[in-house]
DNA sequence: TTTTAAATCAGTCGCTTGACTTAAGTATGG
DNA sequence: CCATACTTAAGTCAAGCGACTGATTTAAAA
């Protein structure tokens, strides 16, 4: 009962182990840079086929990591989702889209390679829809984009797909920028996430209500 | 005197072969995921040190590569500045900036890598320099800059960097996404570079003229 | 206690890598 | 017409790769 808890605690250890070390790795240099004998020696793990063992393919490695920040992420934006409420201006439901996201990487453990691992991710096609499918999973991801365009001033839809594509760009970007700046000890122009997120959201938002050239 | 370019012009077609050939490469999958045997058998060379005899290291590959393009890209730009003129309009300076890029993909034959290699190439902080030396070296994008800046409201510095930031990152990957899009037969928001660049435009104004919270 | 199975370790396999060396081919300048 | 210098070809090398195998440890179940 309480027994098979025992095994299963140090085999967690062990994928918390290779989850954080190829978060770090697949940030700094490339999901495909990296060899699964990298992660496992990065994880402490004498086996070179510990990865394998844990998680199959490296795809799947990807996944398993993607998911256990979307959680974290998910958990924070059902929270921002109360306090929005039915509200009708658009600049909260884009908060709701920011901030939960930011509120992550401010609350992880410094320095973050989330951001980063996302930004590389994404730039790979396969690895691409990994992501997507894992984001797109989240109902209060979908409830904020549906309270969103109801307060949304009506676009031309290739428009609107257009401006939620340089939206998705913006926060995963200059997240990512942020992020590798605070690893690497350089200048940002915010001095937090918090205040980060407030001047994304502000961008955003006059991106999403800028008139459309016809 | 006219025997030298003999000799000149096959060093300079398997050169061109290697260049072609890394860009693809590089854009598809990587930079560092993508060695030099595979640049050099890619561009049909024997020789599997072809990209060490011709360019060295891979990162001299990569500025060959981006230099390549920062001048057609230049020579684009140049032109557009002569049209712009003296315009106090933002708006006129924002295209100053985005259309010689679109431009430029919109002149290669297709399907085009440039974009995506250029996306890849910003994920890692070493060749990330060798990209925007590249192009901070350009005199036209430094004066569209400066007529840029005359003609724009004032901003906190920190709330300038920022949206510089963002409006970097919304012209290299809308172009990157856009160019995966085309070369994977999807759907794109818009039907030809010239209508992606005006969209383009139209968001970053939004984001330049967005109100500051304070 | 013994048995069982999960988890880890240690090592092998054929293959590819970057760096390097050597040889062959070729237009030029003497 | 030949020697030279430049370009391409071909192959070697240790190191590292993913995939795989069998042995070992360890806690659970019998």
């Amino acid at each position: 009962m309480a027994g098979r808890a025992v095994r299963q605690e140090r085999a967690d250890a062990t994928r918390g182990a290779i989850l954080a070390a190829a978060e770090r790795l697949f940030a700094e240099r490339g999901v495909y840079a990296v060899s699964n004998r990298q992660v496992s020696e990065a994880a402490g793990q004498g086996n070179n086929a510990a990865v394998g063992y844990h998680f199959g393919t490296k795809a799947d490695l990807v996944r398993a990591i993607a998911r256990q920040h979307a959680e974290q992420v998910e958990r924070l934006r059902l929270r921002m989702l109360g306090e929005v409420g039915d509200s009708t201006d658009v600049r909260d439901w884009v908060a709701a889209l920011v901030r939960p996201v930011l509120e992550h990487l401010a609350e992880l453990p410094s320095p973050t390679w989330y951001a980063r691992f996302c930004a590389q991710v994404m730039t790979d096609p396969a690895l691409h829809e990994i992501m997507t499918d894992e984001s797109l999973a989240s109902p209060a991801l979908r409830r904020t984009v549906e309270g969103f365009n109801r307060c949304l001033p009506e676009l031309p839809i290739e428009v609107h797909i257009e401006r939620g594509a340089m939206a998705r760009h913006l926060i995963l970007h200059m997240c990512a920028e942020r992020e590798r700046a605070l690893a690497e000890n350089t200048a940002t122009p915010r001095s937090s996430w918090h205040d980060a997120a407030t001047g994304l959201i502000d961008g955003i938002v006059g991106l999403w209500l800028a008139p459309v050239t016809r």
